[in-house]
DNA sequence: CCTACCGATCGGTAGG
DNA sequence: CCTACCGATCGGTAGG
């Protein structure tokens, strides 16, 4: 239900989504009419109705469209890399990288997290729990091995630090205030700095493996985002 | 399903503030309607705009009550322990129980860092940065004398772990089910569990400090809540 | 893909 | 603190 035929003008559909997906995070659900999504696209309200039977639908699809990128993501880190701290943090840098890439997505499912706990939680069973459970896992043969501080609750790190991540790009421009000194920035959707990746990274490897292992800890740089 | 008083009604005035912070944390700002929030109080839309001239109104006194009972609790555990270890761990609990003794408290912080990022700007400027600095100070202090991991970005990592705790509150009932494996909870507010706490609170310290100081992160129990 | 229009609900006011 | 009512906007439909 996403790609149209070659043929038409440039995928009306789509364009929807995006600005659905834009609009939606920035107000909310409720917050953004269908109204202004059409106008965003060009088009009447009517005509958008046209392509997604109601908002309703139109709320499954934004959502369905970003977990299925999600879902496109994830398979390819988890069985590319070999296990062990290479595929921890290839995880890591794929997870910060999804979301700060376009913090519309962390916004959206923060919003839905907040708005519908109990209707999402089937999505999150299906999409999140799995690679949740590898993470888990991991945690508790590193445990075992002793690399991994006996004290780590892995189900509720891996919860916390899902939480983290998802949260700290959702809300950067909001509570970004205690970074930016003297910084004034209009944009309502700022770059996601460096610094507070490389903070975010820090902070995940540094609670959970017992050795500081200053080696990969100091690297050069925090992310790969080239 | 509240407690009346001797002589009048319970002020109707903080009836409305409660139910008004439940609605917003539930639906949102523009999701919950007057007509609801009056009906959950008990009286019509009319007698509850005698009381806040406007729902702007309303939204900021839900913010303001909110707020000044956070500058209420800080001073106090800020003046009370001796600087050092003693006084992060009191910062850490009261912060912690703050935010899950209520997490409609999280929820509207949240919402409104969505909803009007550059709005509550002037608030976190307020409420949260002195002891936000406090804390950064306090951290650059423990680098220099090597208590505390000299990688950590002092505001990145304060603005981080207010998130951290923040979030992980606020979304517990939607994201909690990683964490629980075949419970089912029905309730919207469910109780924020002692082992996510605990969890949080080991996460905020073992990011920080460098000497992994087993004896008080091992202490046997998390939060003192009695 | 449009114009025209629907009933329901929104925040807010008049007036007592 | 109430009933009655306001214009604006909401999601959605008719019909082309």
């Amino acid at each position: 239900m996403t790609d149209k035929v070659p043929g038409k003008n440039l995928d009306v559909a789509s364009q929807i989504l995006r600005h659905a997906t834009r609009l939606f995070a920035a107000r909310g659900f409720v917050g953004a009419s269908l109204h202004d999504i059409a106008e965003a696209v060009g088009i009447r309200k009517p005509s958008l109705l046209y392509h997604f039977r109601s908002k309703e639908d139109l709320r499954r699809s934004v959502l369905e469209q970003m977990l299925s990128h999600w879902s496109e993501v994830i398979p390819r880190i988890l069985h590319a890399s070999s296990s062990g701290e290479a595929q921890f943090d290839a995880i890591a840098d794929e997870t910060i990288k999804f979301f700060s890439e376009d913090p519309d997505r962390a916004r959206v499912l923060l919003r839905e997290l907040l708005d519908r706990p109990l209707e999402i939680a089937p999505l999150i069973e299906l999409h999140v729990r799995p690679w949740a459970k590898i993470l888990g896992d991991y945690i508790r043969r590193g445990q075992l091995q002793g690399t991994i501080d006996p004290l780590v609750d892995p189900e509720a790190w891996v919860a916390s630090t899902i939480n983290l991540v998802l949260s700290s790009v959702a809300v950067h421009a909001g509570l970004g205030r205690i970074l930016a000194e003297g910084k004034r920035r209009k944009s309502v959707t700022p770059t996601f700095p460096p610094r507070l990746v490389h903070e975010l990274k820090r902070m995940a490897r540094s609670s959970l493996f017992l050795a500081p292992a200053a080696a990969t800890a100091t690297a050069p740089d925090g992310a790969p985002e080239s």
